[in-house]
DNA sequence: AATAATTTTACAGATTTCCGTAATGGGCGA
DNA sequence: TCGCCCATTACGGAAATCTGTAAAATTATT
């Protein structure tokens, strides 16, 4: 079993919730619980260079703004440089983003070995992926299906970016614009419309507002 | 300070973490926490009907859906189930919602006497916010401010059933018939267009698209 | 009652959306 | 290499959005 971990959460509650659950059901010598991004770095820093590592890190992803500036805004900051830095440490993220896509990302570009969907049993399940992923196994909510990011609707990077720039108001003239600037491909208005029609058929929306709408509240842009 | 204490929180860690900080912190004889709005109802309805009632409900507002079907499915379903069977019992609301408009609702409509924004403090907020609602007062975090609740731009009624229709995918041609079928005026669609654009105005939207997607995160449709 | 101010409505035009059809072009197996 | 499939693109037309202006109706003011 790990002998050290660090925990990056920004609610109080849910922090303490989490200390306070690891503490009592595994035999961690060393827990640690941070508010901020950047304290959680510092920590982990300070613990590598001093040869004694922390072997888990649990992170959420979302963290609000506090009174100071930050460096490290979200979990997937706190990863990237703590991960730059230690490829062995495991890394188990505690987050309520649901949308598989997403959490599929987070294992492929992110390297994270664990995954566990805030809910109504994320506590339990998350002493369960520390001991899988203690044994160099992956962990994923049991109720997130993985696969239907590739099968069911679910929207890909592609989507993404259309969808999140239309509703910032771009027209799909200017989003075209805006793909050739960056190189992505493909880029026409056609396509574009393709695209978007395609999701009023998966989505069953009449048009683009309620799309945008249907889309924005089950949390997917 | 209260005797009995009933906190309604769906996620686990949270939930737990509340739980476990109220009981080392105040002298509170029965503390009770729940992860549906359902069983919190239920638990409630049976010491009220006990003569045991319970002196402070502490809620969130948003509850996952779980496995079973729900009756009340949310923190706003729960208390309003709450106040009228019982109008002595103290709520205090402990949610992610920052927005003042939103907040202002909960004490003028729901009558609910706290509100405590998760964040890096919110379990030492709700010790105080306990300690000021055991006293008749009402508590607020700090850093919320409800006075701009009355500068925002506040939709009414009317905005609203338009800004609702067209997240649904109903085009202005049609809304302007549904409103003429309600006998409601005015409702051409010439004044739809007028409204709506000075909704862009108010809200910095650069078309439809972007104001719904706007208004929709903030939670104000 | 008369006038002023505001709201509602009508209308027009430029732009954008939405949804067809059809042309183009690349990848891949036979 | 040929032919086929599929994604991309081009284009066109009907409908909808967005933005003006101005007339009509309503409300407020004196």
């Amino acid at each position: 079993m790990f002998n050290k971990i660090l925990i990056a959460e920004d609610f109080q509650d849910t922090n303490k919730g989490i200390v306070n659950a690891l503490e009592t059901r595994l035999p961690i010598k060393t827990m640690c619980g941070e508010l901020y991004c950047d304290k959680a770095y510092n920590r982990f820093k300070a613990a590598l260079d001093e040869n004694q590592p922390f072997e888990l890190l649990i992170t959420d992803l979302s963290f609000k703004e506090g009174p100071v500036p930050r460096r490290l805004t979200s979990g997937q900051d706190l990863i990237k440089e703590v991960r730059t830095h230690d490829p062995n440490i495991k890394i188990i993220v505690n987050s309520m983003i649901e949308n598989p896509v997403q959490i599929n990302r987070l294992f492929t570009e992110y390297q994270i070995n664990g995954y566990v969907c805030k809910g109504r049993n994320s506590l339990d399940e998350l002493v369960n992926a520390i001991y899988e992923v203690c044994q160099n196994r992956t962990f994923v909510s049991p109720h997130i299906n993985l696969n239907s990011a590739n099968t069911v609707f679910e929207l890909d990077e592609y989507d993404l970016m259309i969808l999140k720039d239309l509703a910032e108001g771009f027209t799909k003239k200017e989003i075209s614009q805006r793909l050739k600037g960056r190189n992505i491909s493909p880029n026409s208005e056609s396509t574009i419309d393709k695209k978007v029609s395609r999701l009023f058929d998966q989505f069953e929306a009449k048009n683009t507002h309620h799309l945008i709408a249907k889309l924005i509240k089950q949390g997917k842009i």
